[in-house]
DNA sequence: GCTGCGGGAGAACGATCGTTCTCCCCGATG
DNA sequence: CATCGGGGAGAACGATCGTTCTCCCGCAGC
């Protein structure tokens, strides 16, 4: 086997007993029998666990950014990109092996610990304050109005998480449909 | 030492240690050295680890639903009651042992894997937005703002957490003020 | 065919943890 | 004062886990 191919299994095949299970609830011994991949080869590549649920993270952090970011430039009216992250929301959600926000649930675990681990997630949901800072900038909307966005969305991952349903993602959109309608800048046009 | 203060010292040290550092990442040795209550009464009181942390959440779950019907029954204005759910948010997010919900932090760590501990955080939840249907209904308002408000608080605390900032707590807050105003019945009054 | 050698399978090791057991002290009772 | 029982301190036990080590197979080069 290939070590790229490798190294491709090994974070596919951790993540989702990450995202099942939570992070120290699963072994390398697991991550090994579930993979394919031998433990030498394992270790070869990840010379520890921190390092493997860093590239985990890493690479999920990559990934999610890159399907928001699909999604809203799908769109090119400014209110239309605001509420495709919502969309994003939606579709995610949906899937069955949805079990909340990586890096929520990966705080809730590991979190206050300092750690490269803490920095990933941190960098991450930052990420996300940016976006919609961005966005609402392009939007012409008061500042204030992307921090509110930020908690909408956290929101919907966290409460669709616990409660194992996709319909946060709606709620959250009809509120943030419902703050872009209360700072619309130009008079009339509707939704 | 008597029994129910045994049982409260284990308690209140075992939640401060898992509030600080997760559930798994605290032994049952170092919640009996912090709490100055012996291995033997520890699982007299408490025969497992798990039946422990099930009471931990269940004092928990008590303690923020008193704290949160206290600010609320404060007021007597509906849409005031509403917002005061985001004031005791602000007030909790300031404290110096703030790291975020304990039971979206659970829910992360355990998460997904059945059993009392999962259940009790979603009754948490539930309680939480049945608190906002009540609210809602007594406002007047529709529906579904109970659900966008829970979305918010819970959005929040996640974002606190993770942000180690107490400011999502008054961007919420601002945010339900907008979306209270969008659905105002009658017709004047200030807030 | 013989020799290395890279890699796979899994045993082994040391640490940690939940839980139980042992030993000892102390205070109450006659 | 002798006895007895409950509780404290901490050792002990068995399981798990991250990490390393051992053994062996299969294949490249001569």
């Amino acid at each position: 086997m290939d070590a790229e191919t490798a190294r491709t299994r090994l974070l596919e095949t951790a993540y989702a007993l990450f995202n099942e299970r939570g992070i120290q609830a699963v072994g390398m011994d697991e991550i090994r029998s579930a993979s394919g991949v031998s433990l030498k080869r394992l270790y070869q590549l990840f010379p520890s666990k921190d390092e493997l649920v860093e590239a985990v993270l890493r690479r999920r952090d990559e990934d999610v950014r890159a399907s928001v970011t699909a999604r809203v430039e799908a769109h090119e009216d400014p209110e239309e990109r605001i509420l495709a992250v919502f969309d994003f929301l939606d579709a995610w959600f949906r899937q069955p092996d949805f079990r909340g926000c990586t890096f929520i649930n990966t705080f809730g675990e590991l979190g206050g610990v300092a750690g490269p681990v803490g920095d990933i997630a941190r960098a991450h949901k930052q990420d996300l304050r940016d976006l919609f800072t961005a966005l609402v900038a392009a939007a012409g909307r008061p500042r204030e109005l992307a921090g509110q966005l930020t908690i909408l969305a956290n929101g919907a991952m966290a409460t669709a998480g616990i409660e194992g349903s996709p319909t946060p993602a709606r709620q959250a959109r009809s509120a943030a449909r419902t703050l872009l309608a209360a700072t619309r800048p130009a008079p009339a046009r509707t939704t």
